[in-house]
DNA sequence: AATGAATGAGCTTTCATTCAT
DNA sequence: GATGAATGAAAGCTCATTCAT
């Protein structure tokens, strides 16, 4: 399946991708049209049918696309030896910057990915979607605990840490143009507040 | 606007209004279907354009009307002198459960209305979402912050707590019948585990 | 089921069903489309899935009602008493004729039931195809076969009558103006042909 | 017009005659789709156009190629001196099932041009169409009619015969595999049936 | 006031046909 | 010649909205 879609050119199925990421980022599933993607990306409406069998396995396929560009990217990260959490989280909202290189709305993509409850798509992709978070997980379990493991309940600090940068994230796409550097500075110095928490 | 609306008996009011506040909160502005709210409410399709205009006046009715029904049970709140934080905070979430006599879905609600996003109806309900922000900032404010305010950033910490909440709560509606009781009870839980964080 | 259909004017039900009879009539289940019956009885598109839940439940409707109507009408036929067969399948035809006062398609539409093979609607208008094709044998079962048993196989007889009744149908509908008069002239002189053969 | 297509190899060609023609026999030129014949016979899409200029032209082509085809076999059919009507038309249907050696489905497909009614492709095919049913008409003309022409209406008993024959051909197609001599079996018990009767 | 029949724009999907390679 | 990517009109169906009763 999607071996056609595959053996189109990069470049156009990239422009595919980013059609759909950035409509699908932005309505979610359910308010995505075809006819909004034809606008965004000029790719006829027939041609994603052509491709995917219909909105679903559209959506599916985009999401675990994206899903695993981003656990590759995150997989080549460098982990600094003895990185305390707080760095470590810092380096995996860089990364998703250079994600956005190839694929700008990859980033908020994720977030509307992980929040999808539409019922015709959800169990399509459960799958990816767990490997992600567990990816995540793995490489922030790595980290260097000892500052936080002072605190009983540091997991709440840890919840409270992904609520502000996802609303971060959120915030920088709705300016007309996303500024990663800007964003990295808005995580930066939450991470630092959070930090003399401690 | 709406006079029509309000010399209908109440209980009909009442029953509308429920019904709206039922499939909004539960499907989100553009989800909700006419058709859903007839099922919903027994109400005839052409009665709800006969009381508002089209469908983002109906949104924005319910949303300010719900709005404006919780900023009156919370300013009706008897604010203990002297409470810390947190006692307010459990206060502020018994108050939305007696909300809950006359309109089941409001708590649920309020929180659809601060995450809706939809630009048909975002200008229209700014304004009063934005008030009832602030008047639950300035109950929050006559808090005894003493605790609190020996950690620089605490701000942060009240962010992740109602997040904490939201989600507690978002967990309730999912179960078949909500229990007021059941919820209270899980807030506190995690109060206290604030609390002792501190 | 379709209780809202039935509550509309008799004269806008056959209006519909008589959209649908000549548009399923000529072009079969699959060819048939919506819009045809727009622009054939002047019925928005809308209002066809109001009443009827999709395509196949508007054929199934139409298709048991034209064979219930039919049933109707040849249920109270007046058999001669000791009539032979032919005159039996010649009254028949007239009484199919009479059925064309209020819906003018239904003798063609008939037939095309009786071919229809659609997976689709195949099994929701199999039975009262059934019941039709059964009421139409017991019809002619109780004619007078003191002529015909004569002959070891005159079922196979039957058949070609049966084929031939058919055919002629179908050249009248083919021609400008269906007359019913000239259809059951040309119909008795087959009928006599075959009387003489034996 | 066509010379392209007869300058192929006639290996192509008859593998793109014998896609088309399970197509066209088994859905009617209405419901047969370009990609099914891509899936069939594994002739690329673009190819099809690349021959014929448009769907009404393969059809045309195809039907005219395959009554033509039917009827140079016909011709070449040795009919015994003074055989008897249904010897003769037993002699037809062997004729047919020499014809599948080449074209497996034009037995089949000959059958379904003659009830074709599409409005799009009725007047491509009328004549070729009528060419074939006189030469049928004129084969069947050289039997030996003396038993038959005892019955004034003989011609109608050839009608049912036909109508029979048709029958058991479309049936045999339905099974997996289509026997021929099975078939050819089932119609001499039915041509026998017959004979008897007279 | 109250109903729900009626409309048509818009959505997902199919398919004959075109065209660049 | 041969491919299949690409297109857009049209199909079945949904839904906010209007309107006669």
């Amino acid at each position: 399946m999607n071996e056609k879609f595959y053996s189109l050119k990069k470049e156009k199925q990239d422009r595919m991708i980013n059609g759909a990421m950035q409509v699908f980022s932005q309505y979610g599933y359910r308010h995505s049209s075809t006819d909004e993607m034809v606008r965004v990306c000029g790719v006829s409406k027939g041609l994603w049918f052509h491709y995917f069998e219909n909105k679903p396995g559209l959506y599916s396929f985009v999401a675990s696309y994206g899903l695993k560009y981003a656990m590759l990217e995150i997989s080549m990260m460098t982990v600094p030896e003895g990185a305390d959490y707080f760095t470590l989280r810092y380096a995996v909202e860089e990364c998703k910057m250079s994600m956005m290189k190839k694929y700008p709305y990859l980033p908020l993509f994720l977030n509307s990915i992980v929040r999808e409850e539409d019922p015709d798509v959800e169990k399509l992709i459960r799958e990816p979607r767990q490997k992600y978070a567990e990816q995540l997980s793995e490489i922030m379990m790595q980290a260097d605990y000892t500052l936080l493991r002072n605190h009983e309940d540091y997991l709440l600090l840890i919840d409270m840490l992904d609520y502000t940068i996802e609303a971060l994230l959120a915030d920088g796409y709705r300016s007309p143009v996303f500024s990663p550097s800007r964003y990295l500075m808005e995580v930066q110095k939450h991470i630092d507040v959070m930090k003399r928490l401690l």
